[in-house]
DNA sequence: GTAATAGTGTCTATAAGACACTATTGT
DNA sequence: ACAATAGTGTCTTATAGACACTATTAC
């Protein structure tokens, strides 16, 4: 990864002050099916082929470039690591704690890393290995987001607490801001999006109440279409016709 | 500004791909009389003395050396550029826009901003020079926050949004965050605090529905002091016994 | 018909805003 | 006494939660 010129780069500062160097990385949260049945919260993530904390999982991510704004460079570092394409993206925190170096590593240069966390659909999950080798593919997986869930409990450098904080960050965000949307597909039911909400939020919200709270909701959109092939009364799908992206 | 060092470094870069370099910056409040006799926000800013932007208003900051955290870095320009040490300060957002660098300037590097946001309380606004001089010290202001209020219109770079962005964030955070109390001194009244609320809303607020709101609050604390020497009923003061910063 | 989910109506508890009212001080 | 602010009580309105009830479909 790091190319003759940014070792010259370093090796220079390093003789007096070496300035941090800049990364960014994402939180992808995605809903499948959970190892309980119920839909649950999944992240892909990287295994680290290099030290330090070789072989465990991480947060995709890479150098920023000079050409490109904070977000196309998550947007770039996502396509290029997972393939993904992200349906909500938005920054999360800038992290730079100085512990987050690690002191095995001799003459580590210090990385300021600015996270963004993003939303994909759960029919978008496909993920794309580093090269296109099937055999490669296995350094990308999904995981479920939350240890509750069955999520590892560790992960590289400080990166299990930056989940913790983004899951924080969409339990807080759905429940006055237009997110839940993003992971859905462009028709669905009350239901599904209630089930969306139960999923974050993880406690399950009374279906009456949700649908009355939703109807004062801008950009929810009752279509004249109704989902088929269910055991029961067909449910009417809706369409939310806000922003994409925030 | 740029040492020698940071000059090679760049020379280096530059031929090929120029790696953004890091800022910090801080926006600080503080509760002052404005102009309409009403308590008003205000934010020290500095004359920038180079180009781009020569002149002009600018926030405080500076660059991140190795050696300290985000939050110190952002603690050691505020006393180096202003000399305040505020009581509450907190992560704003990571500003790099592309259109941040000015097109004037020749082999300009591309700068991104970690920009915290800061409060200090009023018996603490005394600001210094960069020199210790007093010749010097023109160079650094308090400005209205607002330019509804009589706040500078334009400033330096994009420091105008980002000033309505922290204005914005501190206006949604007093409403449910223990924020407040950080722009006043040890013990005050709860009038005071209201016209704390009030200045920060732009509103005028209920004072028995505020009080009464203020009952449910926790780190709230009624003393046996009253604030004497006013023309009327002296008023109960009350004292702040939360953590001083978040 | 029966099971199951879709969708509606209503009661209650809580909290915010409006505002009348009492209390206590300086002048 | 009077002005002015401190502080209390109460009424109204909006909203969230609990939950009973009706509606429509597959089988």
């Amino acid at each position: 990864m790091p190319s003759a010129l940014s070792r010259g780069v370093a090796n220079v500062a390093e003789r007096a002050q070496l300035p941090p160097s800049l990364a960014i990385s994402t939180v992808i949260f995605a809903l499948r099916p959970g190892h309980e049945g119920c839909p649950t919260l999944w992240m892909p993530l990287v295994r680290r082929v290099r030290e330090p904390f070789r072989g465990q999982w991480a947060l995709p991510g890479g150098p920023l470039t000079a050409a490109e704004s904070l977000e196309d460079a998550a947007r770039r570092n996502l396509a290029e690591t997972t393939g993904l394409a992200p349906a909500y993206i938005e920054q999360l925190y800038a992290f730079g704690g100085l512990r987050r170096a690690h002191r095995d590593e001799v003459g580590a240069q210090r990385v300021v890393s600015i996270v963004y966390w993003a939303l994909v659909r759960a029919d978008e999950t496909a993920l794309a290995g580093q090269t296109g080798l099937a055999g490669e593919q296995e350094n990308v997986a999904w995981h479920p987001a939350d240890p509750a869930h069955g999520g590892p409990g560790t992960l590289a450098f400080d990166h299990r607490e930056i989940v913790d904080y983004a899951l924080w960050r969409l339990r807080s965000k759905i429940e006055y801001a237009q997110v839940a949307y993003h992971l859905l597909g462009e028709m669905f039911t009350l239901a599904q999006l209630r089930e969306v909400h139960e999923a974050v939020l993880g406690r399950s919200l009374d279906p009456a109440n949700f649908r009355r709270q939703l109807k004062g909701t801008p950009h929810l959109e009752a279509t004249d279409h109704y989902l088929e092939g269910g055991r029961h009364r067909p449910p009417r799908l809706y369409r939310y016709t806000g922003p994409r992206s925030l």
